[in-house]
DNA sequence: GTTGGCGGAG
C-alpha cells in the first residue's frame, strides 16, 4: 500500500546505495563494545533496527514513514508495537537494510517533531532477555545474564560528524528511579551472610542453630539442589545470588530449587503439545478436533488455571479458565507424527492451533517434596482442589 | 507515555 509514499528509490537512491554497498564495512565498529560479561549474541539485526520513541498515539504507520523518509533508508520493516488495549504503545521499531541507513536515521531523526511531539531516534537496543515470570509476576531467575551489562549503552557509535553529540541524556524529572527495594546499602554485605560459596546449604545448616541472625527467614527449605538432573544439564548453572530476594526476608532465591525456568523434558513419542487455542476449546472438543482427522487421542488435556473475581474486597475463585494450550496424547510416534501434519494450523474458532511435540514432563520432584515447591507458588490451595476436582 | 515479537509446558 501507499506506493506514493515509498521511498522511491530514485536513481539517487540507488547510486547511493551502490556506493553504501562497496563502502559498507560491517566491521568499522568493534563489536565487543557489549560489556563483558555480555554473553548474548546480538540478534541478527542489532545495529539496522532503530527504534523511535515518544510517538504521538495517534502516529500511523505511513505517518511514521514519511517521518522517516527523509533519512532514505531502506526500510525492511515498521513495527509499532501495540499494548494490552490495543493502544498503540508510543514507540517503534524500525527495521533498516544496513546500520548505515540506521545512524544515518538516528542522526537525521532524533529529537526531531512529528504530531507535535519531539521524537527519540536511536539505534535499539538488543532484544531484552525477558525473564519468564510466574503467575505471581515475580521475575525468575532464569540464570540468563540479565540486563546488567546492558550498560555499555549505545553501542552504537554514530557514523560520525558531531553525531557523538550524546544528547542522549535529556533531563528527566526523575534522575534515575531507585531500584524499588533493593538490598539496602549494608545489605549488601548483608547478603553475604547468605551467600555461602555454594549452595546456601550452608547457610541453612548454620541458620539451624545460629537462629538469631534472621529472625524472619521461618523456613528455610533445603534446597534440593538439582534433583532434575535432566534440565540442570541445560540451564541452572550454579545458583547465584539474587538480590531482591532475601530483600523480603525470604529465602533467596540462590537458595531455592532451580524449578523455575520451566523445565522441560525429553521429547515425548506420544504426547503433543498444542497450542494458540481458542480459550473457549475444552477437552472434548479437542479430541474431536483430533478424530475429525482420524487420529483418536487416548487422552486429550487442556491445561486450565483458576480464575479469581473479588467480592467484598475478599478473592473468591472462579471456574477455571483455559490455558491456551493443551496436551494431547496418542498411541505411538506415528501416530504423533500424523498428528502434527494433520493438525498444524488446524483452525479452531478463530485461531490456528500449532502442534507439537511435547517434551515429557519432567517429575517435579521426589516424594512430597513437589508440596513444597507448589507452596512457594502460593498457589497450592488452588492446586489442592483442583487434584480434588480431577480424581 | 520511550525498547516488541515469535506465546505456551501439565
Amino acid at each position: 500500500m501507499s506506493d506514493e509514499t515509498a521511498p522511491v528509490a530514485t536513481a539517487a537512491d540507488q547510486s547511493i546505495a551502490a556506493t553504501q554497498e562497496t563502502v559498507e564495512a560491517p566491521s568499522t565498529h568493534t563489536p565487543a563494545v557489549i560489556g563483558v560479561n555480555d554473553v548474548q549474541e546480538k540478534d541478527e539485526t542489532t545495529g539496522r533496527k532503530v527504534f523511535v520513541g515518544n510517538l504521538s498515539y495517534e502516529t500511523s504507520e505511513e505517518e511514521l514513514r514519511e517521518f522517516l523518509a527523509p533519512a532514505q533508508g531502506n526500510i525492511l520493516d515498521v513495527n509499532l508495537p501495540k499494548r494490552f488495549n490495543n493502544k498503540p504503545a508510543g514507540y517503534a521499531f524500525i527495521l533498516y537494510e544496513t546500520e548505515e541507513q540506521a545512524n544515518t536515521a538516528v542522526e537525521k531523526l532524533d529529537k526531531q517533531v512529528l504530531n507535535e511531539r519531539e521524537i527519540s531516534v536511536a539505534i535499539a537496543k538488543p532484544p531484552a532477555p525477558k525473564k519468564p515470570r510466574n503467575k505471581r509476576g515475580k521475575a525468575v531467575t532464569t540464570g540468563t545474564a540479565e540486563s546488567g551489562t546492558t550498560g555499555a549503552d549505545e553501542h552504537a557509535p554514530v557514523t560520525e560528524g558531531e553525531g557523538a553529540d550524546g544528547q542522549a541524556t535529556k533531563s528527566k524529572k526523575k534522575k534515575a528511579k531507585r531500584p524499588a527495594r533493593r538490598l539496602p546499602e549494608e545489605g549488601a554485605e548483608d547478603a553475604e551472610s547468605f551467600i555461602p560459596g555454594s549452595n546456601g546449604d550452608t547457610s541453612a545448616a548454620q541458620v539451624t542453630d545460629g537462629s538469631a541472625k534472621k529472625p524472619k527467614a521461618k523456613r528455610n527449605r533445603k534446597p534440593k539442589s538439582a534433583q532434575n538432573g535432566e534440565h540442570s544439564a541445560e540451564g541452572a548453572h550454579e545458583a547465584r545470588i539474587d538480590d531482591e530476594g532475601d530483600a523480603e526476608g525470604r529465602t533467596p532465591r540462590s537458595a531455592r530449587a532451580p524449578r523455575q525456568k520451566t523445565a522441560l523434558g525429553e521429547p515425548s513419542k506420544t504426547l503433543l503439545f498444542v497450542a494458540n487455542l481458542p480459550f473457549s476449546v475444552d477437552d472434548a472438543a479437542l479430541t474431536e478436533a483430533f478424530t475429525s482427522l482420524s487420529i483418536t487421542p487416548k487422552s486429550s488435556k487442556i491445561i486450565t488455571k483458576p480464575s479469581y473475581h473479588y467480592v467484598d474486597g475478599k478473592r473468591e475463585r472462579g471456574p477455571r479458565r483455559s490455558k491456551g494450550f493443551a496436551f494431547v496424547e496418542v498411541d505411538n510416534e506415528e501416530a504423533q507424527q500424523l498428528a502434527i501434519e494433520k493438525l498444524q494450523g488446524f483452525k479452531m474458532g478463530d485461531r490456528e492451533i500449532t502442534i507439537k511435540v511435547a517434551n515429557e514432563r519432567i517429575q517435579q520432584a521426589d516424594e512430597h517434596g513437589d508440596e513444597q515447591a507448589l507452596k512457594e507458588e502460593g498457589e497450592k490451595e488452588a492446586v489442592a482442589e483442583e487434584q480434588k476436582q480431577e480424581a
